[in-house]
Parts: structure tokens; C-alpha cells; sequence
DNA sequence: GGAAATTTGCAAGACGTTTTGCATGCGTCG
DNA sequence: CGACGCATGCAAAACGTCTTGCAAATTTCC
């Protein structure tokens, strides 16, 4: 109890009677060391409570053995779960995980990316909306791992994982289709972005899937919000015949649809189904309960994570990769 | 363009025509220095796009600027917005932010916690209800910084950020009291957990402030869930006279507080008002929207995030310290 | 013009780890 | 018995930054 001595390699080389190099080759691997001496060292480490210090570690090695998750919307619940799953691939590797917004004026994007650029992260998982080809390039030319979320793939830009929304949005259209509905109206969302393009193809290969032609009439666009949903849905509402369901661009949008109909004293889904997208939680509290489709945000992260990994660990880059992952489809009391 | 050399502080120093002393100086601020010289400096930092290294400097100052929050329930939408708090208040200071998710059996706490004093990092948000004193300890013993969110205030384990449930509560009910309600039900959640009790401290404050008596039979117990809120407003509902207001633990507990009402065929508030606490995304989606009460997640996120930094930055400990900040009344339509 | 105050340089040690080439000791196999 | 393979040690050089006491150079002030 004498000094505060931070217990540092060659303490633990002494307590076990080793030299500091089979203690460093114990931890790292990257020598053959007996089983023998392997025990003794390691129960000595945990016995003195040794910890590596990521700092000289990293010094050394020139990894901070840290990766930033980069998001552009903190209500967005699916950025959570996203980041649970890269917790669980990437925590057990030792690395450190920051989940950064980059939202509003505050924190712009590229003061955030600035900022991990600076501290000098391995990787970077770039969940943020609006990502320009100038924040890949920063990231890229930093020689820092780079995964997007969605996008055009670009051998320069690093790997891509996605949910499939195409696929996503025709599981739900055959689901109605299915329960025998056939004048289906679609809600859909800006379509400058990826998913409100995506779904819309989702939408068209369903019906032609089951041998149907597209009514372009039965289709809006509108914005992907609540109220952007109740608009388009009484657009699609004042037709004659009137559509048998509303399959809507996501759940927020639902909600508007839900809206709407009940303002014209029609019931869901006994008038008009409804359907919604992403599985918010509010898309089972609301009354009645969403048929909605779940997107993977776990799993996404858990994509994301092992791509980092596969970079920061191994061999240099072999090309790009996109990950693509099913959705799934939760049917409840609105269809 | 030859070598894919770092640039490096005596990089900047011999481009500046200054001595390595002067460049960290210029950053450290740790001794005088003209203005010229730092104009001078700054501008060759820009230039050669000079980025210190962080482990090289946290190896030599023994602080990684890395903290870490750490939660216990990724859905709860509470956590990113004190994130963001965090992170407005760090990210400037130069701090990596880690965020961490203690639940269920992969992950949790003691593993999590272990894998955070391995990183180092120089202070842990610990907003995990999980947490025991054991935790704490750990934290603190490795000369961690710790905030806490509720619990009580304990000289050994660091500072609290807590919000005001009690005065958040009392205000609900006020509002309800100066609306004419007088026989107000609550509906509460679990009585060993912090909010429990100040929600129904609260309750009993706004009565005793209106100079009414409590009526014990107007106060339910259940969990702080949607079913928990649908099961205890049944008993209330069958009360004679039926109450007139539901005031609810949480906005979850309202949603099924309004299932109840509208199962038997009641509404909302033309029957019975409802309000919710905490304002979670769906209790805007909700119909009608609840009146609830805003915990301020970002303003606690900055709050925690100043405490740290007057720990890591400043002299030793001063004792610990509590911040309540105060909640806000968001009326809508529900009463 | 001279004294005082301010600014800058020098040089080297730490911080704690990883890496490496060479040497050594030991057991085993043929 | 000689050779070989394996486990380990040694010593030292990085990695990039901060710090520091003292001396030299420069500026400021009367």
C-alpha cells in the first residue's frame, strides 16, 4: 500500500517470473507461448488487476481501437438498436464505440466528422442522411474505415449495408393481396430518397408479381411525416371507387392515414386497411395496432460491425461490399 | 509527395520556424506566447492539416478523453436526446463520447462496466437502473469520474443529475385541479423505483397545495406498462363516483389507461381525462394526444456532461454535488 | 539607453506498450 | 549423439506528445 503505482507490463512480467515480451506475446498471440507459462501469466494479471493501457497501445500500434456510429436524428429509434448491435460485435473485440448526431447547426457533419477525424477513430459507420461524396472522401482520405448505410456503391467509398425495401414493401402489398384487396393505394414518401424509391419498386413488383397492372392514379407522394400521410390519404380517398387499402411510405405516415380516414367517420381496417413501414414503437401503441415492416436495425449494426472488423483486422480492401438484409413483415390489427 | 509520413509536431515546428516547445504551447496554452508566433503556428497547423495524436498524448497525460454513457434499455427514446446533451456540452472539449447499453445477459453491466475502465475512460454517466453499489464502486476505486441519474446522494460515488418528478407531478395535477377536475385518480407505477415514489410525492403535494385530502382509494399501484395502466384504470373506472381524471405514472400506463376508458365505451377527456408522463414520441401520436409532462433528457445530458468536466479539468473533488432540473407541462388534448 | 519583463529555444526524459533479431536452454526424434 | 524445433529471454528502438529549468533573445517601459 505504499505508492498509487499504476501496475503496468513489466509488473505483471515480474509477479510471474517472465520477461516483459512473453507477458506482451501472451496477450497478442503473435508467438507460440506454452500453455504453462500461459496460465501462470494470466492468473497473475488478474490477480494484480492489470489492464493494458489503450493509450501506449495505440501509440504503438497506430489503431485507437475506437469506430463512430454518425447519425443525423436522435428521436430516430432505429439508430439505437443499430448501435446495440454494433455494441455486441465490437465491444467484445475491445473496441470503443461513439454514437455521434450530427443534427442542425450545432453539430454539423462536418464538424462531427472533424472531430472523429481527430481523434482518430478506425472506422466510421455513416448512418447520417445527408452525407455528401465530400464527407466519404474526408473519411476515406484519412485512411479511415468507412460503412454506409444505403447509397450508390463506390469502389472509393467504402462498404454498404441496407435493408431490402424493395423486398420489404412487396411482402407487405402481397399481404393484402393476399387477403383479397385488390384497389391498393401506396402513400409513398419523397422519392429523392433511397427508401421512398425502393419502396415504391417494391410496390410495383408485387402487383406484378401477382399479375396486376399499375394504377398510377392510386399512387401519391407526399412527405414522409404525419401530416404529409393524412394529405395524400384523403387525395387517394377521394376516389371513385374508393381504394380498399393504404399502403403507406412509413408508420408516421400510417398514423396520418389513420387520421384521415377517421375524419370522414370510416373505420380501420373494417373501410380501409392500412399499413405502415419500419416498425416504430408507436406503430403498436396506436389504436389499432400497425401491420408494419420491421427493419432489422440490430442486425444492420451487427452487418456494419463485422465489415468494420473484417477491415480494420485483416488484409487491405479486396473491392467493396454491400450487405443487403431482409426485412420482416409484423402483421397486427390493421389489415 | 513521397512518403506517406504523419504529420507530426515537429513537422509543424520546423514549417512554423518555431521549436517544438512552442507549437505544444501554442495548443496547451500552458505558457505565454505573442500573438504573432500563434497566428503563425495556427495557420501552419491548418495547413499541413496537423491533427495531435490523441493516445500519444493520453499516454503522456494519463486522460483519454473518452467518456462513456451507459444505459440499460436501448428503446427508451430518453437516452439518445441526453446523448446529444452530452455531446454538445463534450464534443467541443474535444471528448470521444461512448455510449453503452447494459441489458440483458450479452452485455451486462459488470461486463460493460469492465470494458469501460479498460478503455480508460476518464468518466462514466452511469443512467443504467440496474446499477448497485458495487458498481459504483468499481467505477470510483479505478479513479473513474462518476454522474449519476437518481439514487440516493453518497460522498463515495460521485454527483447526481436527477430531474424534478415530484414538482413535474405536482403540476399535472394543479393543472387538472385549475381546470375544475376534483376527483382525480393516479394510476401509478412501481413503488420501489425512484419516479414511483416522487410521482406520487408529487400527487399528494399538488392536493395538499389545493387544500384537498387524499383519497387512498383513488391511488392504484401497478407497473409502469401499457397493460399495467389499462388494468389499474379498470379498477379506478369501476370506483363510485367514477373519477374524472386519470393521472398516469407514465405515458405508457396512459395508452392503456385510454384502452381501458374506451373499452367501455367512455372518451376521452369528455368522460374521463388522461395525462401521461415522461413525453415519448407516440404520446403526440396517440388520439388524442396526450397531455404529459417533458423530462428535459437534453438538458440532463448537458448537466451530467458539466459535472464531469469540473471533475476531470479542475481541482480534487469538492464533495459531490445534485442538479435537479426542473420538468415541463405539455398540455394537449387529452384533459 | 538601460533595466525589466516577456517570449522563445534547447535538450532530454517520461508515458507504457509492441516488435524484433539473435541467442539460449530444453526436450525429442531419428 | 547430433540435429532440430520450440519456448523464452534480452535489449533496445520506436510511437508522438508534454513538460521543465535555465538561458538566450526580444520587446517594452521609464
Amino acid at each position: 500500500m505504499s505508492k498509487e503505482h499504476r501496475v503496468g507490463i513489466a509488473d505483471v512480467a515480474a509477479a510471474a517470473a517472465v520477461s516483459v515480451t512473453t507477458v506482451s506475446h501472451v496477450l497478442s498471440g503473435r508467438r507460440p507461448v506454452s500453455e504453462r507459462t500461459k496460465a501462470k501469466v494470466l492468473r497473475v494479471i488478474e490477480e494484480l488487476g492489470y489492464r493494458p493501457d489503450p493509450s501506449a497501445r495505440g501509440l504503438r500500434t497506430g489503431r485507437s481501437h475506437a469506430v463512430a456510429l454518425v447519425v443525423s436524428d436522435v428521436t430516430n429509434p432505429f439508430y439505437p438498436l443499430m448501435a446495440a448491435g454494433l455494441q455486441e460485435v465490437l465491444q467484445p473485440e475491445g473496441f470503443l464505440i461513439s454514437v455521434c448526431v450530427a443534427q442542425g447547426t450545432t453539430q454539423d457533419l462536418d464538424s462531427v466528422i472533424g472531430h472523429l477525424l481527430n481523434r482518430r477513430v478506425d472506422g466510421v459507420v455513416l448512418a447520417s442522411l445527408n452525407a455528401q461524396d465530400r464527407h466519404f472522401n474526408d473519411i476515406t482520405a484519412a485512411g479511415t474505415a468507412l460503412v454506409r448505410l444505403s447509397g450508390e456503391l463506390d469502389p472509393r467509398f467504402g462498404d454498404i449495408v441496407r435493408a431490402d425495401d424493395t423486398g420489404g414493401m412487396a411482402d407487405v402489398v402481397a399481404h393484402l393481396l393476399e387477403r383479397g384487396y385488390r384497389r391498393i393505394g401506396l402513400v409513398n414518401g419523397e422519392l429523392d430518397s433511397a427508401p421512398g424509391r425502393l419502396r415504391l419498386a417494391g410496390y410495383h413488383r408485387a402487383l406484378r408479381e401477382f399479375g396486376l397492372d399499375v394504377d398510377e392514379d392510386l399512387i401519391v407522394t407526399g412527405s414522409f411525416t404525419r401530416t404529409g400521410g393524412a394529405s395524400g390519404s384523403h387525395a387517394l380517398l377521394n376516389l371513385e371507387p374508393r381504394p380498399e387499402a393504404l399502403v403507406c411510405g412509413n408508420d408516421l405516415m400510417a398514423v396520418g392515414a389513420m387520421d384521415a380516414i377517421r375524419e370522414r367517420g370510416l373505420t380501420v381496417p373494417g373501410d380501409v386497411a392500412v399499413t405502415g413501414y419500419d416498425d416504430i414503437e408507436a406503430a403498436s401503441l396506436v389504436t389499432p395496432r400497425l401491420t408494419t415492416v420491421h427493419n432489422p436495425a440490430f442486425e444492420i449494426g451487427r452487418a456494419c460491425a463485422r465489415l468494420l472488423l473484417d477491415r480494420l483486422s485483416g488484409t487491405p480492401s479486396e473491392g467493396v461490399r454491400e450487405v443487403v438484409l431482409p426485412q420482416k413483415l409484423i402483421v397486427r390489427e390493421s389489415t
